[in-house]
RNA sequence: GGAGAGAUGGCCGAGCGGCUGAAGGCGCUCCCCUGCUAAGGGAGUAUACGUUAAUCGCGUAUCGAGGGUUCGAAUCCCUCUCUCUCCGCCA
């Protein structure tokens, strides 16, 4: 949601900076709608405030033993004017807030603009991506060539876009996942949160993801529906919803690892083989609840924090920025870490890390008292994923695969592997 | 799944049709006293919107959510959500 200052003041400039993320302000409707909800608005609370006059009126003479007869009777219609004029302004103000919650929000001047990815900027590499003597298997084929990785088996059990994975991947792709958690919470601070996988409708919509993408939500059919996370972003950043924050609890830096499930409707092409895009995978993520005056320092210490995970698994990466039109809804800024993968000859995606800014705080009412004002505030909120943890296995298989096909595991991972530092057909 | 109890401000907790935005306490802020890692006295201390250049002030709304009764609802009625207790079931 944004500062209703910004429609308010400068709306005009607003739909300019709104145009360069493809997003079209109806500002002619907003003004109309927002025209009539202050008119219905000040009718109402002078009735309002006629009717409350009159009662305490009608409540001194009660007291006072006299006859109330006659102020009831001056009392006219008043609360049937006043139905009337609450259904007209809920009306407007329904259609008002369906227009603001689904306004994205503004990018950061900083950022590039730009029609699609192509339009991203790189901002940095780091690794050398190996040269391989042999031919280089994908993932697919290297998992399901250990016999380890089963796309088959998953479709029967749920459909497309599922994997089982089973003996050494398995325990390598857990082994990811607890290095990332323990990393995070160990060398950067972080405090782990084991956070509810289905919720609510209200915390989609705190973070952002309803009311307009409710088609790449999962949903139950209960009533009223739980929601399975499409990242654990949701309730990580929802802890603080409907709070105010004291200013010393702040910064809040919260980490967990959880499945995220996602529809990925509107990207049936995509990416359909492998574990690159499914219904169902697991991400470390990072949330940040921090003072406004610090949410650019504090992307730029969330970025480093994924980056310090792909350079212990001694993965080569790059960092971009992603352009106007590449952006997510919520974000002002976002930094995407791409990972090298051999087969595709490409980086790709592994990470994500943005600033809202108070995009999502004020959606979901999240506050801190800024000791110099004495007044609540909406707090910033930053999301980052530290890693995706399907995405870096498939990192480190294909990167890490011999000319048998065999699966060597990185240094920084063997605290968790048992023992295991090859992974083999025999494993 | 069955039975019961409850949801009030940063927290605890009264109120159960009318000067109640809400007693009292805790916490916090400021002042005084004291002169020392303590205690006492006084004042202040919700949020949003509107009005305003802004503050003060004024108006409106908010006592889990939504609806209803009424001139008037934190208080009465209905629906929903959540929490707690007991029973059942269960990882």
């Amino acid at each position: 949601m944004l500062d209703p200052q910004l429609l308010k003041r400068n709306i005009d400039q607003l739909a300019e900076k709104l145009r360069a993320r493809g997003y079209t302000l109806d500002t002619d409707y907003y003004q109309s709608l927002e025209r009539q909800r202050k008119s219905l608005q000040s009718e109402i609370e002078s009735l309002q405030e006629q009717r409350n006059r009159i009662s305490r009126q009608i409540g001194e003479a009660k007291a006072e033993g006299r006859d109330i007869q006659p102020i009831l009777d001056s009392v006219d219609d008043l609360g049937g004017q006043l139905k009337d004029r609450k259904t007209g302004l809920g009306d407007i103000q329904r259609k008002l807030s369906a227009l603001l919650s689904e306004i994205p929000n503004v990018a950061d001047e900083s950022v590039p603009v730009g029609r699609d990815e192509q339009d991203n900027v790189e901002v940095r590499r780091w690794g050398v991506p190996r040269r391989f003597d042999f031919p280089v298997q994908d993932h697919v084929a290297l998992g399901e060539g250990l016999n380890q990785m089963d796309y088959e088996t998953a479709s029967k059990l749920a459909g497309s876009r599922f994997v089982v994975m089973t003996c050494g991947l398995a325990r390598l792709h857990r082994a990811l996942a607890q290095f990332m958690l323990d990393f995070h919470v160990r060398e950067h601070g972080y405090v782990e949160v084991n956070v509810p996988l289905l919720v609510n409708q209200q915390t989609l919509f705190g973070t952002g993801q309803l009311p307009k993408f409710e088609e790449d939500q999962f949903r139950t059919a209960d009533s009223p529906a739980y929601y399975l996370i499409p990242t654990a972003e949701v309730p990580l950043t929802n802890l603080v919803a409907d709070r105010i924050l004291d200013a010393d609890t702040l910064p809040l830096r919260f980490v967990a690892h959880t499945p995220c499930f996602r529809r990925e409707a509107g990207s049936y092409g995509k990416d359909t083989r492998g574990m690159i895009r499914q219904h169902q995978f697991e991400k470390v993520e990072m949330v940040h609840i921090v003072r406004p005056d610090q949410s650019w320092l504090a992307l730029d210490q969330m970025t480093s924090h994924a980056e310090s995970i792909l350079q212990a698994l001694e993965l080569p990466y790059r960092v971009i920025t992603l352009c106007t039109g590449d952006m997510g809804f919520a974000a002002a800024k976002t930094f995407d870490l791409e990972v090298w993968i051999p087969s595709q000859n490409q980086y790709r995606e592994i990470s994500s890390c943005s600033n809202v800014e108070s995009f999502q705080a004020r959606r979901m009412k999240a506050r801190w008292r800024n000791p110099a004002t004495g007044k609540p505030e909406p707090v910033h909120t930053l999301n980052g994923s530290g890693v995706a943890v399907g995405r870096a296995l498939v990192a480190v298989m294909e990167n890490y695969q011999n000319t048998d096909g065999s699966i060597s595991v990185p240094e920084a991972l063997a605290p968790w592997m048992g023992g295991l530092d090859r992974i083999t057909q025999a494993a």
